[in-house]
DNA sequence: TATTACGCGTAC
DNA sequence: GACGTACGCGTAATAG
C-alpha cells in the first residue's frame, strides 16, 4: 500500500512565475490579461496530470503584513508593488483552483511559506508523503525523507541529498546558511562579507549558526570583526529565515482529501478566459469499456479457446518503436472481447509463437518487442496500419491507428497521450492506475481487429491481398532488423564531434570577426541581418519570411565576401554535430548499438523509411560526413557487407517504358549517363567529355523527377531555353519514356491512381485540382511514382528472399538497414563469400525483367568501407 | 511554457 | 510555382 501523498502547491510563488514565464499579451478580446492565469493553469494541469494526489491545497499570502514586517521593517521591502495587469488575474486564479476543488488557504498575517510549513509538520506526523511544489529556495529547511520539493519551472525534484549537492548544507542547516549569508530577494541582512561559499564552509566545520557565533575566537580577520558585530542581525536573519510551522489553522490535513475532478466547471471558466486549447473536450470522446486483465495461465487459456477467428494484439510498450521499452503487457481483442495479459505470462508466449492468426496495427512492432523477448511471433494474419496504408497510401498518413479508426470506424481512439501525459509530465506506464493501461491498449486491440475486419473487404476488392501477405512479412524482417540494430564505435564518433565542434566554433569566431560583431549563426534571421543589411551582399533569393541564406545563395555570395564562405564551411560542420555526431552518440543502446525504426507506411511511393534515428540520411557525399560511416561497424570480428543497385530507378524506367535505346543501354552494360549525353549533345559516346556525362547525369535524374526546363537550367547553369532545347532532344532519342510518361499521366488522369510493378496503387488527388501548379505536381507524381514505387517493390523483393535463403543456408550473417537501393549485412568472415553469393543473386533477379539489374558488392571493416 | 512553422541540409 | 521521396535540427513565432 503506497503511502498517502499531499502536494502542497505555493500559489503565490506560482502565479508570479507564470506572470513573467508567458508575455503579456496574452489577453481575452474584454481586455483581460490572461497571461498569470493561464500560465498558472498550465502548471496546474501538469501537476495533476499522471497520477492523482490524495491531499492537496493551494496555499497563498495575504496582503496583510506579516509577522516578520513587524519584526523587521526591512523584510521583503524592497519587492515592487503588483503590477495591476497581475491584481486583477488573482481573483480568476481563485476561481481556477476552486473549480478544480482544491483546497484553497490563505491565513492573514502569514506568509504562504509558513502555511505550508504547519502543513508539512502535521503531514510527516500523519505518516503522509509531502511534495512542496514551489521554486522558492526557502523550503529547503523542510525537506526530509518523506518532503520534497518539486520546482515545476525547471522540472526539478529535490530531496535532502539534492539540497546538499546544489546549496553545501544539509536541509537542516539550511535556516542558520541563511542566516549567515542573508537573502536579496527577501531582504534578509544575514553576515556581510559571508557569502555562500562561506556560509556553507563555516556551517560544515562549526554545525550549527550557534556554535559559529560562539567559536568566533577560532576565526580571525575580517570574517571574525564581521561575525561578532553582526551576531544580533545573524540571529535576526535566522528568526526571519525560518518557516513557522505552528500556525493556527481551522483545519487539517485529513480536511485536505482532493475530489476528483469535475471538468464542467473548469471548461467553463476555460471558455470564459478564452483558453479553447486547454478544454477537455474538443471532439466527441468514444465511450470506454473495461478490458479485463487475465493473469492466470490457465485463464488466459481458456479465453483464447473460446474465441474464434483471428485475434488482434497491441502490446504495451514503455517506449513504442524504441529498444530501450519494456513489455508491460499485451492487450488481445477478439470481435467482441478485449483482455489484458501482464507480461510476462507462458501461456501467451505460447500462443504468440504459434500459428493462430493474429491481427495488430503495426506488428512489426510487436515483432519487434516480441524478438527483444526472445519469441518470433506467428501467424501474422492482417494489419490495420498495412491494409490502411495500401488502399490508400497518401491519404491517411501515417496511418495512426487514431486516425484509421476515425476513418474506417468514424471512433474516436484516445491518443497515447491521453494515457501517459506529453512533455514533462509523461508518466511510465508502470506508474498508472493497471485498469487504465489496460484498458487504453484493451481499447487498441479492439480497433486495430475491427479496421482490419473493415479493411480486408477493400484490399480484395482492389486485388492488393497478396501484397499485404508480402507486406507482412516484411514486417517481421524489419522488426528482427530494429531489435538487431547496427553496431557503433562510440569512441571514433565522440572523436570526431570533438573535431567537427572545434572546427566549427573556429568557422564562427572568423564570422563573427567578419561581420564586426557577435550573433547567433544558427539564426537564419539574424545572419540574414548581417549579409544584407550591416555588409549590404546583394540579396539574391527571398523566402516567405525574408531573405534566403541558403547554400546555393551563400556560394553565389562568395565570390563577394569571404564571410560567405567560412558560414558555408560553418554550416557543414554544426549540421554534422547537431544531427549526426550527437544523436547517434545518444542513440547507441546500452549493447553498443543503434535501432532504429523502418516504417512500412511512411513513404507514400511505398519505400521504407527510417526514424530514430534517420539512417538513411547518414552522410556520404562530403569527406567529413563520409567519415560518420566509419562509426559503423561489424560485431567485433565479423565484417560488414554492403550491396548497393546500379541506376535501379532508371533500369526500371528502362523496363515500365519498353524504350528500346534505354533497353539496350543496359543490355550492353553500358554507362547510362554517358549514354544519354551522347545522345542530347548528338556525339559518339566515346567522345562524351566528363562536363557533357555530368549533363547527361543530371538530364537523366530530371526525367526521373519530372524536372522542368526552369530548374533544369538553374541546376546546370544555363538558360531556360537551353534546358528546353536538352529536354526535347531527350525526348526525340528516348521516344518510348516520352510515350510511357504521357501515356502514364493520361491514364492516371482518366483514373485518379498510378501504379507499381507489384500492383500497389497511390491515389494522386493532386490530378483533380483547379490549380495549375497543384495538377503540375500531380502529373509529376503521376510519372515518378511507378519509378520509384517499382524499385522500392523490387527492394522489398529482394529483401524477403534474402531474409529467406540466409536463414535456409543457417548463415548467422544477417541483413542491418536498408537504404533504397543499398542493403547493409553483417557476417562472420568465413561466411562473406556464401552471403555475398545469396544477396548477389537475391538482388539481381528478385523479378523478371526486361532489363538486367547490376549490384556492386563491397565488404570491410566499417560501413564506409563496405560501400 | 508548450507547440507549431519555417528555413535549412542530409540521403536516395 | 517551376524536382520526386523522406527526417530532423535550431530558431522564431504563437498561443490567448
Amino acid at each position: 500500500m503506497a503511502q498517502s501523498r499531499l502536494v502542497l502547491i505555493d500559489g503565490s510563488a506560482l502565479i508570479f512565475r507564470a506572470f513573467f514565464a508567458i508575455p503579456s499579451s496574452f489577453m481575452t478580446p474584454e481586455g483581460l490579461h490572461t497571461n498569470a492565469v493561464y500560465g498558472f493553469a498550465l502548471m496546474l494541469n501538469k501537476l495533476l496530470a499522471g497520477r492523482f494526489p490524495e491531499h492537496a491545497a493551494v496555499v497563498f499570502d495575504t496582503p496583510k503584513p506579516t509577522f516578520r514586517a513587524e519584526r523587521y521593517p526591512e523584510y521583503k521591502a524592497d519587492r515592487p508593488p503588483m503590477d495591476d495587469t497581475l491584481r486583477e488575474q488573482i481573483p480568476w486564479i481563485h476561481k481556477l483552483v476552486d473549480a478544480h476543488k482544491l483546497p484553497r488557504l490563505a491565513v492573514p498575517g502569514y506568509e504562504a511559506d509558513d502555511i505550508i510549513g504547519t502543513l508539512t509538520k502535521q503531514a510527516v506526523a500523519a505518516g503522509m508523503e509531502v511534495l512542496i511544489v514551489s521554486g522558492d529556495k526557502d523550503f529547503a529547511q523542510l525537506i526530509g525523507p518523506s518532503v520534497r520539493m518539486l520546482d515545476s519551472m525547471r522540472q526539478v525534484t529535490y530531496d535532502a541529498e539534492l539540497v546538499q549537492k546544489k546549496w553545501g548544507v544539509p536541509p537542516e542547516k539550511f535556516v542558520d546558511y541563511l542566516a549567515l549569508m542573508g537573502d536579496k530577494v527577501d531582504n534578509i541582512p544575514g553576515v556581510p562579507g559571508i557569502g555562500k561559499k562561506t556560509a556553507a564552509t563555516l556551517l560544515e566545520r562549526f554545525g550549527d549558526l550557534q556554535t559559529v557565533l560562539d567559536s568566533t575566537e577560532q576565526l580571525k580577520g575580517r570574517q571574525k570583526a564581521n561575525l561578532v558585530e553582526f551576531r544580533a542581525q545573524a540571529l535576526l536573519s535566522q528568526e526571519l529565515a525560518t518557516i513557522d510551522c505552528a500556525v493556527p489553522l481551522d483545519l487539517g490535513v485529513r480536511d485536505l482529501a482532493v475530489q476528483p475532478p469535475d471538468m464542467g466547471p473548469i471548461d467553463a471558466l476555460y471558455t470564459q478566459l478564452h483558453f479553447f486549447s486547454l478544454l477537455s473536450v474538443k471532439e466527441e470522446q468514444s465511450t470506454r469499456t473495461a478490458t479485463d486483465i487475465v493473469s492466470d495461465p490457465q485463464a488466459l487459456q481458456a479465453w483464447l479457446e473460446a474465441s474464434s477467428g483471428p485475434i488482434a494484439i497491441a502490446p504495451a510498450n514503455e517506449a513504442p518503436g524504441a529498444i530501450s521499452g519494456k513489455l508491460h503487457g499485451m492487450a488481445l481483442a477478439s470481435e467482441t472481447q478485449a483482455i489484458f495479459v501482464p507480461w510476462p505470462n507462458p501461456a501467451l508466449a505460447t500462443w504468440l509463437e504459434s500459428n493462430a492468426p493474429k491481427v495488430g496495427h503495426h506488428l512489426r512492432l510487436a515483432c519487434s518487442a516480441l524478438e527483444r523477448q526472445g519469441l518470433l511471433l506467428s501467424g501474422l494474419h492482417g494489419d490495420s496500419a498495412l491494409a490502411s496504408f495500401l488502399v490508400d497510401p497518401a491519404g491517411l498518413l501515417p496511418h495512426r491507428l487514431d486516425q484509421v479508426a476515425k476513418q474506417q470506424l468514424q471512433l474516436v481512439l484516445p491518443a497515447r497521450k491521453d494515457l501517459v501525459g506529453a512533455g514533462k509530465s509523461e508518466r511510465q506506464l508502470e506508474d498508472l492506475e493497471p485498469q487504465d493501461v489496460a484498458d487504453h491498449f484493451g481499447q487498441r486491440a479492439s480497433a486495430s481487429w475491427a479496421c482490419f475486419d473493415a479493411l480486408a473487404p477493400q484490399l480484395e476488392e482492389l486485388d492488393l491481398s497478396e501484397q499485404l501477405e508480402l507486406d507482412l512479412e516484411l514486417a517481421q524482417v524489419l522488426g528482427r532488423m530494429q531489435t538487431r540494430g547496427i553496431c557503433v564505435n562510440a569512441q571514433h564518433l565522440e572523436a570526431l564531434q570533438k573535431d567537427f565542434a572545434k572546427r566549427a566554433a573556429d568557422c564562427e569566431a572568423r564570422i563573427h570577426v567578419l561581420a564586426g560583431r557577435p550573433f547567433n549563426v544558427q539564426s537564419v534571421k539574424q545572419l540574414s541581418a548581417v549579409l544584407f543589411e550591416e555588409l549590404e551582399l546583394p540579396v539574391i533569393k527571398r523566402t516567405k519570411t525574408g531573405y534566403s541564406t541558403n547554400a546555393e545563395v551563400l556560394t553565389k555570395l562568395a565570390k563577394d565576401h569571404e564571410i560567405a564562405q567560412v558560414i558555408l564551411d560553418y554550416r557543414a560542420l554544426i549540421k554534422l554535430v547537431n544531427t549526426y555526431t550527437q544523436v547517434l552518440r545518444d542513440a547507441v543502446s546500452s549493447e553498443g548499438r543503434v535501432h532504429c525504426n523502418l516504417q512500412q507506411t511512411v513513404g507514400v511511393s511505398g519505400r521504407l523509411i527510417t526514424t530514430d534515428p534517420d539512417l538513411q540520411r547518414t552522410p556520404i557525399r562530403s569527406q567529413d560526413g563520409k567519415r560518420i560511416r566509419e562509426a559503423f561497424v561489424p560485431k567485433a570480428g565479423w565484417v560488414m557487407i554492403s550491396a548497393d543497385w546500379s541506376q535501379i530507378e532508371l533500369r526500371v524506367l528502362a523496363h515500365i517504358s519498353g524504350d528500346p535505346l534505354l533497353l539496350d543501354a543496359f543490355r550492353t552494360a553500358q554507362d547510362v549517363h554517358r549514354r544519354t549525353a551522347a545522345e542530347v549533345f548528338d556525339v559518339p559516346p566515346e567522345q562524351v567529355t566528363a562536363e557533357q556525362r555530368n549533363v547527361g547525369k543530371t538530364v537523366n535524374f530530371a526525367t526521373i523527377y519530372g524536372q522542368g526546363a526552369t530548374a533544369l537550367g538553374q541546376q546546370l547553369g544555363m538558360t531556360r531555353k537551353q534546358a528546353q532545347a536538352m529536354i526535347q532532344r531527350y525526348f526525340e532519342r528516348y521516344e518510348g519514356v516520352k510515350t510511357w510518361v504521357e501515356t502514364t499521366v493520361a491514364r492516371a488522369h482518366e483514373t485518379g491512381e498510378v501504379h507499381t510493378l507489384m500492383g500497389r496503387r497511390r491515389i494522386v488527388r493532386e490530378l483533380k485540382s483547379k490549380n495549375f501548379a497543384e495538377r503540375g505536381y500531380g502529373e509529376r507524381i503521376a510519372a515518378n511514382t511507378p519509378i520509384q514505387g517499382s524499385a522500392a517493390d523490387l527492394c522489398k523483393l529482394a529483401m524477403l528472399s534474402i531474409d529467406k535463403e540466409l536463414k535456409a543456408a543457417g548463415c548467422q550473417g544477417r541483413m542491418l538497414l536498408q537504404i533504397h537501393d543499398e542493403l547493409l549485412f553483417e557476417c562472420p568472415p568465413e561466411e562473406l563469400e556464401q552471403v555475398t553469393d545469396i544477396v548477389r543473386r537475391a538482388m539481381e533477379t528478385p523479378m523478371d525483367l526486361d532489363v538486367p539489374l547490376v549490384v556492386d558488392i563491397g565488404h570491410g571493416s566499417s560501413w564506409a568501407e563496405a560501400h
